[in-house]
DNA sequence: CTATCGTGTTGATATAAATCAGTAATTGTG
DNA sequence: CACAATTACTGATTTATATCAACACGATAG
């Protein structure tokens, strides 16, 4: 394997044999921008862990309308609630680069958690941040209106928001390209922000949300 | 202490000494109906274990309009997040109906955590659960429109359905009372409840949603 | 027994945001 | 460079749902 599973976060102190043991049921995968990594309603059983780029996890109603639940991010866990409680996956997983994954045998890797408390901690760690995220996805998207989720996202992603698509952020936001073009107006209007001056009055627009 | 904690679902498996050392800093608490357990923003100090009751989990958004995040139940864990964190709680608790709370002491409950591999595995087992009412949340809102909310709602509350009051379902469901009150006149048009024969045709409910 | 309160219903109106449609600006490519 | 493709902008319309308002019904209290 070319990827060692000691530097990554969800084997840090980790001893140096149940690594190896658990190397020996993960599976290195590359898959390629757009495609698809498990399908809604695919029986789990392999882990997911997310080494480089980005994976979307999107749901279509019944309507065939697509709904983005989440975009993960390196060293994120992927799967672990359809794992560890025996149902199908319960949305669809693709690439949204290209992407480097780490599939690991999950019936196995049980057997080795339970017996290793620095393991058990890294991934209750992780569960944990999990949980925060979809609280936090919750709470951006019950309770604030566009204009409130698009002035957080700024704040939140200054340093790479003039770099980002409007598409892009339109689609994370779950906003049309359409109502972000026009909220966007409205800040620059408000000299909030300036797109030519790469300018964001972010004490100004802590105020909209 | 007037409840055992062996027989709570968390401590199940988990040594009798262990239980000891943890009803030290354990204490028992009862909260009448409308009464917060903790507001949006305290600091944590104490993991909370319902054991009886319902509590009610919500934000009040900048204009002052309350969004209901969750209602927990028996024998649910509350906060969890926030003290692993060491985060304020994101949310506002409070009793929906009289409540019977335990009051946990995080930071000497964090330390016997690591040392007990089964209380390990009943926070992790709790974890995930949240983890998939969450994601049930998110994809319930979030893909779903009112009808199918509600087509949802009474499709999986059809042995409680007729019992409950609809002004408290319509909260639950995040509608308001009017729109809930119309999507039944629809179902009731199609045959599909009655409440008159308590008849709910649960195959056409699926339908919808 | 009537008055009041909580709940449910129904119609009219308001509102946020999506969708549709056309055009402009920017980026990529032969 | 010139043309195509993608992305962004803007106005008009539609849609889902909330809100407002009025009223009906049943249960409980005085």
């Amino acid at each position: 394997m070319r990827i060692h599973l000691k530097n990554i976060v969800l084997f840090q102190n980790v001893d140096e044999e149940t690594i190896k043991k658990i190397e020996h049921f993960t599976t290195e995968h590359k898959v390629s921008k757009e495609n698809i990594v498990f399908y809604e309603g695919d029986e789990p059983k392999y882990l997911f862990l997310l080494v480089k780029g980005v994976i979307k996890l999107y749901k279509t109603s019944s309507n065939h309308k697509e709904v983005v639940l989440k975009y993960f991010h390196d060293n994120e866990l992927i799967g672990e609630v359809a794992n560890f409680e025996g149902m199908p996956y319960p949305a669809t997983a693709k690439a949204y680069s290209d992407v480097e994954v780490l599939k690991i045998d999950f019936e196995k890797l049980k057997e080795v958690i339970f017996s290793n408390p620095n393991l058990a901690f890294n991934i209750q760690t992780s569960l944990i941040k999990k949980i925060k995220n979809l609280e936090n996805i919750i709470s951006t998207n019950l309770v604030l209106d566009s204009k409130e989720r698009v002035a957080k996202y700024i704040y939140n992603h200054a340093d790479d928001f003039f770099e980002t698509k409007n598409i892009e952020i339109a689609e994370i936001l779950g906003v049309s390209p359409e109502t972000l073009s026009r909220i966007l107006k409205f800040f620059k209007d408000h000299d909030i922000i300036n797109v030519k001056k790469k300018f964001i009055d972010r004490d100004a627009l802590i105020q909209y949300f």
